[in-house]
DNA sequence: CCCCCAGTGTAGACGCTGTCTACATTACAC
DNA sequence: GTGTAATGTAGACAGCGTCTACACTGGGGG
């Protein structure tokens, strides 16, 4: 399959390869298809026959967003047997991945999405990412009575960071102290228990 | 200043109004300014005399929701003399408000946003927003040592929150329970200090 | 072994967008 | 009352997403 060659070979994994360092560059509201294709070296129109608009090519990088995301947070939790512990560390995991991934984890929660979009295996993917907290929010003092709404807070903690990592609202110092990303969500662990 | 008149009055602010509703029915990603001078019946180039770009049009709207986020978390914190309840009602309020001004809410952490371009009487409202939290933080155990990091732990709690709700990643119907988003925030609150 | 067809890529068109420039109208200060 | 700065209009341009019609080609059935 040499360069030259009519057929591309695997155009939708490049487009994919692609359109993260596209994003990557300009952001997401910038992403352009024709742009994508230019970068691949092929015409303009070819996208078309692997990805029929834009945002399904967003929603399949949501989707390996999230299987990603999920495969970080087993394995941290792995590390643990306290369900306290793997809730810790999956938490940790979540914001170092975000900050690893800065691409995927936009598109992840991107406005551009279009969630009606969303293939069911990506949906299960982002289900499980939930599910993964759920089931050690149990654990938690006052989580045996709604279990759902202690995972609410713990992603809504973790998502917080993140996003406003992501969006430079946290100065960039504070991730370059050592531990950086670790220290600053075990950080904000720490800010809200001491207030029992 | 009859409506048919040559020059509109006040376009400057029509086109606000109408790009706040135009991204309510649409998204922050869809905005249009075409569009919205259409609705304002003025012709397509109109709105460059008021706005050098669109990017400025929605730093005016991010401005605009920062100055009536910090009106709002100061009417919350002045019902209270406790720093520690200044601080959960401001927080309270703070998820009110992104749910009451979704758009606006949008539009402030919105990727679309050039934060280069924000003026300087806007980024003073933002900065404002975020000094209301760290004047209490000190005020939390912990909070003595590094009064900026508690704040933040603060901030990524409730904007977690706000930002899950806006995308509709925690169920309606929570918000729909009496208390509506009051009791989610302050559940997520309780779920944290729990733990200690 | 060859041929045919499904899959993949191309070219061109459409209407939409943001933004620029040149021009028209008007309000107001002197 | 007049001239000028502010404000609105019209038209052009390039880039975009998407559609349609056409071209190429690799692999399976005769």
């Amino acid at each position: 399959m040499s360069p030259e060659s009519y057929h591309h070979g695997d155009l939708r994994a490049a487009l994919l390869e692609v359109a993260v360092q596209a994003i990557a560059e300009h952001g997401v509201p910038k992403l352009s298809l024709r742009d994508c294709a230019r970068r691949v070296g092929v015409s303009h129109s070819a996208p078309y026959r692997h990805f029929p608009t834009k945002a399904v090519l967003l929603t399949a990088i949501c989707g390996e967003g999230f299987r990603r995301l999920v495969a970080a947070g087993e394995a941290a939790m792995a590390e643990h047997t306290e369900l306290r512990d793997k809730l810790d560390a999956y938490g940790v995991a979540y914001v170092v991945f975000s900050v690893a991934h800065p691409v995927h984890y936009r598109v992840m929660f991107s406005e551009s999405l279009d969630l009606s979009l969303v293939s069911e295996e990506d949906q299960a993917a982002a289900d499980r990412a939930f599910e993964m907290l759920a089931e050690c929010a149990s654990a938690l003092p006052g989580g045996e009575e709604d279990a759902e709404a202690a995972a609410f807070a713990f992603w809504s903690l973790v998502h917080g960071i993140a996003m406003l990592v992501l969006d430079g609202r946290i100065p960039a110092e504070r991730l370059e102290r050592p531990g950086g990303v670790e220290a600053l969500t075990r950080g904000a662990y720490r800010t809200w228990r001491l207030q029992g």
